[in-house]
DNA sequence: TGACAATTGCTACATGTGTAGTAGAATACC
DNA sequence: GGTATTCTACTACACATGTAGCAATTGTCA
C-alpha cells in the first residue's frame, strides 16, 4: 500500500504512539506541520478507509492505530523508488547509495558490519 | 526535482537515447505501458514546462532531451523516502535495506567493496 | 502537387491530493 | 443545567495527475 506524503505523515506520529486519538495525533505532529485539527482527522478517515488504519471507538470517541505496519509501508516506498528510479535493479540502487550519499565513517562500518552478518546467516526476513 | 510515475517512465526513456522525437519515446516505451501518442506528448510537455527536459525544434519537429540528470533524480526519489520513511535517518534506511532484502553473496560483496573503498579516498560527489 | 501520414498546440475530464470549514452531537466544567 | 469546548460526519474546493482527443499545420512520397 503506497501513502502519499501527509498520510506518511499522520502514520509516523500513530507507529510512534497509538492507539491515539485524533487530538493526540495533532499534537504530536512534527513542528514543521501546522494542520488544522480537522486536517488531520481527514487524513484518519482516509487512512481508515483504504485499511491503513483502524479506528475503533470506546464509547464515543474514536481512537486510531495502524493496521499497516512501518516496515511494510517501508518496503513498499522503497520499491517503487526501485521500480522507478532503478529499474528494479537492487545492486545498482546500493551502489548508488553507497557511493552517493556521505556515509560517515561509522555508518559505513555498521553497514559494513550488517553485510557481513548476512553473509554468515542467510534467510531471515521478518515483518 | 521531483518526478510523478509516468514521469519518471518517460524520462527514463529519455536518459537512455536523447535527443529523441515524441515519436521515438513512444516506440522505447516499456512494453508494460501503452499509452496513446499524445499522453506522451503531455507528458513530454509537462516535463518542458518543469524544466526536466528541453525541447529544441530542428526545423519543424521537436527533440527532446534531458535537463534533469538521472542522477539528480534518483537523489531527488531517495531522499524523499529517506525523509519521510525513515524520518531522514540515512543509517536506518540503509539498515532496513541491506537486512530487510534478499541480497545475494555477491551484491554484498560488491556493497562490501564500495564502502571499503570509501573508507580509503574520501569526497567524490560528482554531478 | 495532391493525398495521406505525422506532428503539434490546445483542450478535456475524471480521479487523487492537500487542506480545511461547518453544523450538530457529545462532553465537561462551573 | 447551562455554556464553552471537543468530536464527529459531511462537505468544499483548488491544484495535481493520469490519460487522451481534436483541429490545424507540416511533411512526405508517388
Amino acid at each position: 500500500m503506497k501513502l502519499t506524503e501527509p498520510e506518511w505523515i499522520v502514520m509516523n506520529v500513530l507507529w510512534d504512539r497509538h492507539p491515539a486519538k485524533a487530538r493526540g495525533v495533532v499534537e504530536r505532529l512534527p513542528a514543521s506541520v501546522n494542520w488544522a485539527y480537522t486536517t488531520v482527522k481527514t487524513m484518519l478517515d482516509r487512512l481508515v478507509e483504504k485499511e491503513a488504519v483502524k479506528k475503533s471507538k470506546q464509547g464515543k470517541i474514536a481512537y486510531y492505530e495502524p493496521l499497516l505496519s512501518r516496515r511494510q509501508a517501508r518496503r513498499t516506498a522503497l520499491r517503487a523508488v526501485l521500480d522507478q528510479a532503478f529499474e528494479g535493479a537492487f545492486g545498482p540502487m546500493m551502489h548508488f547509495l553507497a557511493e552517493d550519499e556521505d556515509l560517515s565513517a561509522q555508518e559505513r562500518q555498521e553497514l559494513g558490519k550488517v553485510l557481513a552478518r548476512k553473509d554468515r546467516v542467510r534467510g531471515g526476513k521478518n515483518d
